[in-house]
DNA sequence: CGGTTGGTTAGGCATGTGGCTAAGTATTTC
DNA sequence: GAAATACTTAGCCACATGCCTAACCAACCG
């Protein structure tokens, strides 16, 4: 277990274009920091900095091998955020719903 | 690419658990200002700030009538954003699953 | 009209974010 | 062991955020 992800830090990681070209980037596979940097222009510390948001956030792991650090995407982050999102909107529309079944006049919701 | 010129905002928005309050407080129906000022334990000015970060990235529509402004879910953002996490995640599961036909040694994918 | 209510603007302050360069560290590679 | 590689750290800078107070409208209420 690396990292517990909380929501402020995940939403704040995604909240960046760059971070989340990152994130696509990652999901065809992992890449070392300098890979990552490649189509960025942007210097290598700001990549660096980043991919520390990402780690904080949760979304990111990475393992250093040698002298190169391999980062890889960890999911399980990106399903926490999906599932938070999901579920405030699951309440709106059932909310909406109940409002739809009272203009249609349902009086048997009543008895 | 599929770079919506929001998600910035949108996610920013979300970055930020006063405001996930609010968004939670909105799916249970439109509220003013001062509403949802009630339970934050903060000036109404840091409170409308948080609103009009909210309404930024799209997650809220107000309307003032009379001297009262009212805030309600704009539902679509939160769809936006579930979208966008969902088709990355996506992604990374299928590449996942081709992964684990090739460690299956099913060497029928060649031909 | 005058006061109260609900919101808004203006301005200030501490901290955070996102970028840079320059210099340092730790591995290969020769 | 020297040089190249791949980060990493440190330090700087401009601007954004998140909070505040004080003052300022703009409805309503009487």
């Amino acid at each position: 277990m690396p990292n517990q992800p909380n929501l402020d830090q995940l939403f704040h990681a995604l909240a960046d274009p760059t971070r989340r070209a990152m994130v696509e980037r990652l999901g065809h596979g992992p890449a070392s920091v300098g890979e990552l940097a490649q189509p960025l222009a942007m210097s290598l510390p700001s990549v660096l900095q980043h991919v520390q948001v990402l780690e904080a956030g949760g979304l990111v792991r990475t393992e250093k091998v040698g002298r190169v650090r391999t980062c890889r995407l960890e999911p399980e982050a990106l399903s926490l955020a999906e599932r938070w999102i999901h579920e405030r909107r699951a309440g709106w529309e059932r909310r909406l719903d109940r409002l739809g079944d009272f203009l249609a006049g349902d009086d048997d919701l009543n008895g």
